[in-house]
RNA sequence: GGAGAGGUGACCGAGUGGUUGAAGGUGCUCGCCUGGAAAGUGAGUGUACUCUUUAUUAGGGGUACCGAGGGUUCGAAUCCCUCUCUCUCCGCCA
């Protein structure tokens, strides 16, 4: 969430920001914050002074107490009757004022940066970049959900029977270069000097929170009622919350990590046209790269977060494009994000295959995430992270960009990992 | 599932009703020592909110904060209640 005190000094931006997403009401909201601010600071100046005049009193009946004033002590305790019962109405209002205020800021998504372009759809993102060209297939190229089936390598009629829709079943060379994926991955993180981390795949509400996940996208999460637990979306999520309320120090920084899991994903109301085969599921394998910098860094991390996805994509051979996400189409926490699209071939379109952003104090504020400076002054961090990276729709680019009347052709990078060279 | 113990500052760890925002240690910052470092040694080192001051990447004041919430009391880290989390033992299991 956006900081009460950078809304107070920099209301124009935040509004141009908030604008730039195309939130209508957001002088409203905006308006609302600071007329609730206020209050709050009026209703704490008025139970500070209350619950300072109640201090000076007990410590004086304290003092009298001991002296052995026993009279006088016992008129200043029924003198205190009065301002206890005002300090507390007091302090119940300021509760409720924080509270109110806290719920605000939540409903308010991140101040886009300058860089992050104008407009409300998709389509006005920015391309930035682009690589390789789209292969052209023979004439019996099919998209992949046909493909898996040729080759008997995903099973989605099996993944019902047993889960439902949208939980595959790989199997065989489907399983085996799944396992080769998240493996080369790791290892390409690894070598650009991230952690690896194995995190827990559920995660408390406190993390939820921590992340932005709730309260605003409850519905999108698996939850565990028993247990009040819930299966966490993308590793972001435990990962970033190892360091939710921590003070790091400066020479940690830049925190680098990466991490495989499965991601849970209900995509409530999602399902539809466009969603064929592995486009969109329910369950499906991610590895995430997640830094933690100092303000200064961040921009310059996230460029570098970029290079290191589309450089799997070229070690891949796959032809992408980048894009500069407009603010219609920014993710609610983001200050600005980043999406790989490769191309499908016999799709005919780009699958987002990684989205790299850069949050910066927005999650860091909700963590107490923050970094002691070389001056001694305690700091928000900036968080970033990025997939690099979704396996679905690599997969799904590659099977059908590498079909051939032979069978799939696996990059080469990857056999060393699948121990095979043709799906066939 | 049953029983017990415990959650204190960046970290470890004292502290059972009145200068305790909190001993001591570690870490960190600055200095001494050193050719340089380590060791040793001296000093400093809470966060959030808020008010105020032409000492303004600063000074001064106030309030809150010892897992969370509530209660008792003139006064609570310290007593009581509820919740929560962690640990240990037993049970169950891998």
């Amino acid at each position: 969430m956006l900081q009460t005190q950078y809304i107070r000094d920099n209301r124009d931006r935040v509004l141009d920001g908030l604008l730039k997403r195309n939130i209508k009401d957001a002088g409203k909201q905006i308006a609302e914050v600071l007329k609730t601010d206020e209050e709050r600071r009026a209703a704490q100046s008025a139970r500070d002074e209350a619950l300072s005049r109640s201090k000076t009193q007990a410590r004086e009946i304290g003092q009298l107490m001991q002296a052995g004033k026993k009279e006088e002590a016992e008129a200043a305790r029924v003198a205190t009757q009065q301002d206890k019962a005002l300090s507390k109405d007091l302090t119940e209002k300021v509760g409720l004022l924080e509270e109110k205020l806290r719920s605000l800021l939540y409903n308010i998504p991140n101040v886009p940066n300058e860089n992050v372009p104008a407009g409300t759809v998709a389509d006005d993102n920015e391309v930035v970049g682009q690589w390789g060209e789209a292969p052209t297939l023979y004439d019996g190229a099919t998209p992949h959900w046909d493909l898996i089936k040729k080759y008997d390598i995903i099973d989605f009629d099996l993944g019902n029977k047993i889960a439902g829709a949208g939980f595959p079943v790989y199997k065989g060379k489907g399983a085996r270069i799944q396992r080769a994926m998240i493996n080369f991955f790791l290892d390409e993180a690894r070598e650009a000097g991230y952690i690896e981390i194995q995190p827990p795949i559920f995660i408390n509400e406190a993390s939820g929170y921590g992340t932005g996940q709730l309260p605003d996208k409850e519905g999108q999460m698996y939850h565990m009622t028993v247990d009040n637990l819930y299966a966490i979306p993308t590793a972001e999520v435990p990962i970033t919350n190892i360091y939710r309320d921590e003070v790091l120090n400066e020479k940690a920084l830049p925190v680098k990590n990466v991490g495989y899991t499965p991601c849970f994903r209900r995509e409530a109301g999602a399902w539809g046209a466009n969603v064929r085969g592995l486009n969109r599921l329910h369950q499906f394998d991610k590895v995430e790269i997640v830094q933690i910098t100092t303000p200064e860094a961040s921009y310059e991390a996230l460029t570098k977060m970029i290079d290191h996805v589309t450089g799997l994509l070229q070690k891949l051979e796959l032809p992408y494009r980048v894009l500069n996400l407009c603010g219609g189409d920014l993710g609610f926490t983001a200050a600005q994000t980043f999406d790989m699209e490769v191309y499908s071939a016999a799709q005919k379109k780009w699958l987002e295959v990684s989205s790299v952003s850069n949050f910066e104090t927005y999650q860091a504020n909700r963590l107490k995430l923050r970094y002691k400076n070389g001056d001694g002054r305690i700091q928000l961090l900036h968080t970033l992270n990025g997939s690099g990276l979704a396996l679905p729709r690599v997969l799904a680019a590659l099977l059908e960009n590498n079909q051939s009347e032979k069978g799939i052709k696996i990059p080469e990078v990857l056999v060393p990992y699948t121990g095979f060279e043709w799906i066939d």
